[in-house]
RNA sequence: GGUUUCGUGGCCGAGUGGCUAGGCAGUGCUCUGCAAAAGCAUCUACAGCGGUUCGAAUCCGCUCGAAACCUCCA
């Protein structure tokens, strides 16, 4: 591999690409906000962790030794206010009728589930904030100590104005601290334990019917929940690591209030790299579970929902996101998943051409130039539609070598192979999805047989036969495909 | 209301101060007993109005439109 080139990266912080220079190489510390296990993740959580699975294996495949953290929140992201609802989780558990433990166990299967369909590879550690409470409440100290927390009532809260004072909050979102209270919707209604509007809690004291709690100096309560990204990737990552990853609307204030924590507690700011990943929209509106447009990765698949024409398979949709940029919206449509299906079998088809070629004495194909397009692309950003569509200028010269229109030698084509082996497998991290032949067995012999059949009736030209054969089995959801010496069936969808 | 981003051909989506994005659909062709599939070729574009420039879809301004964030959200 030339490792000639530079990686460049989007830096939300700067707001422009930057040359990618790990602080410590070959190491690369790599942290993405994880699920609050409080329900199913929808398809818009999955296209966010699937930018970062993007990042993880093309850092990796890089050479880089990638340390990949991603948590799980399952305890401290409280309903409507971050700082004043109940607790998500607590709350499903009321509704359900179980424990909280129970809520969180559920919906994390549910989620290793969903990212192992679109083939998202899982993270080096998987933390999860009721796994760091004492690690919190270090932190919480350490942030008191500094004059950037007080307690109120067992609470205690960021003191933001305090911290602006001193460094700059909104250095992440842009925003501007007097602006703020200006721009917020809702100011500051009466009963607030909070000094300063901006605040956040960073410790909140439990009710008494609060069932998942932790016995601090302060209260038994619950940390707050920009809190546990701050701590766990300190803990894992070093205070200052390489990339944060996450949603665009995470971005403010959460991923604002960690900078704030970490700068609070260390005096470091914690990250180098701020990368956002943007929304998956509906119709052009974010898709979102409280505005009914969300659908669920299984329904997706089956098709089983109002706003779905038919069921699409994982790699389609992985497929799908992939031709469009991370930082800008992508918007569902069935027509744009029927037509990243057929895109998606283009390629997969060229791919294991590449298995049937014949070889030749010279190569007629610039396959330097394809290898350096795509590592060009992937470079500039994690470029992954360009870097598709390098992929489909070669999958042109694939079919031209196998129509015998150019020529490739053997040294060439092992180099070609690698590059799509590289590249679909390794880095895009598609994968073939033959469904039809998932340990068939039975009904694939009975349908060499009566493929068997109607191919002897077509070497008679017993037409009637085959088109008979061929007409019933459709009816059966099976379709026949001649090719020239050989005939293909599968299911139909 | 504030901040930010965006407005590309029938659809999805890149990119960029002058040179083909790509995918899907459409059209034509090849293959084929027929069909399907597949392959090849090919058409339509840069919201509107001004400005900067030899030249702008790309830079600047305004207008119109959309979205995200400012509340929990990937």
């Amino acid at each position: 591999m030339a490792e000639t080139e530079p990686l460049y990266i989007y830096n939300t912080l700067s707001g422009k690409k930057e040359e990618f220079k790990p602080i410590a190489p070959p190491f690369v510390g790599l942290y993405t906000c994880g699920p609050t296990v409080y329900s199913d993740a929808h398809l818009g959580n999955v296209r966010t962790f699937l930018t970062f699975d993007i990042v993880y294996r093309y850092l990796t495949f890089l050479g880089y030794n990638v340390r990949y953290v991603r948590n799980i929140t399952d305890v401290g992201h409280l309903l409507h206010d971050a700082d004043e609802g109940e607790d998500k989780i607590e709350q499903r558990a009321r509704m359900e009728k179980i424990e909280p433990m129970e809520i969180v166990q559920k919906y994390t299967n549910g989620f290793h589930d969903t990212v192992k369909t679109f083939n998202l590879i899982p993270p080096s550690i998987e933390p999860t904030a009721t796994g760091h409470i004492i690690e919190q409440i270090e932190m919480i100290q350490r942030i008191i100590d500094n004059g950037f927390g007080y307690e109120v009532n067992g609470s205690v809260y960021f003191d933001v104005k305090k911290y602006s004072e001193q460094h700059d909050y909104g250095e992440l979102s842009g925003r501007k601290i007097d602006e703020l209270l200006e721009q917020t919707r809702d100011n500051l209604e009466g009963g607030n334990e909070k000094r300063f509007f901006a605040d956040f809690a960073i410790w909140k004291k439990a009710s008494n019917e609060t069932i998942m709690k932790w016995p601090s100096p302060w209260s038994e309560g619950v940390p707050g929940w920009h809190l546990e990204c701050s701590v766990m990737s300190t803990k894992y990552l070093g205070p200052q690591f390489d990339i944060h990853g996450g949603g665009m609307d995470l971005k403010f204030p959460h991923h604002e209030c960690e900078i704030a924590q970490s700068v609070g507690a260390d005096g470091i700011n914690p990250v180098k790299y701020w990368m956002h990943g943007n929304m998956l929209t509906v119709n052009g509106t974010k898709m979102s579970k409280s505005l009914g447009n969300s659908f669920l990765p299984h329904e997706l698949i089956s098709g089983d929902h109002p706003l779905l024409d038919q069921g699409y398979s994982p790699m389609t949709v992985r497929f799908f996101f992939l031709q469009a940029n991370y930082r800008s919206t992508i918007d569902f449509s069935n027509d744009a998943l029927v037509a990243a299906e057929k895109g998606l079998k283009r390629l997969m088809n060229a791919v294991n051409l590449l298995d049937k070629l014949t070889i030749a004495e010279k190569t007629t194909i610039d396959i330097d130039s394809l290898i350096i397009s795509c590592e060009k692309s992937m470079k500039d950003d994690f470029n992954t539609p360009i870097t598709l569509a390098h992929l489909f200028d070669g999958v042109k010269m694939i079919n031209s070598i196998n129509d015998n229109k150019d020529q490739i030698t053997k040294t060439d084509l092992k180099r070609l192979k690698d590059h799509y082996f590289n590249y679909v497998f390794e880095i895009l991290g598609l994968k073939a999805e033959n469904e039809e032949s998932e340990s068939r067995g039975l009904p694939d012999e009975l349908m060499s047989l009566i493929i068997n059949l109607r191919n002897q009736s077509k070497d008679n030209k017993d037409w009637a036969t085959a088109d008979l054969i061929r007409d019933e089995l459709k009816r059966l959801n099976i379709s026949i495909k001649d090719s020239k010496d050989t005939s293909t069936w599968n299911y139909e969808n």
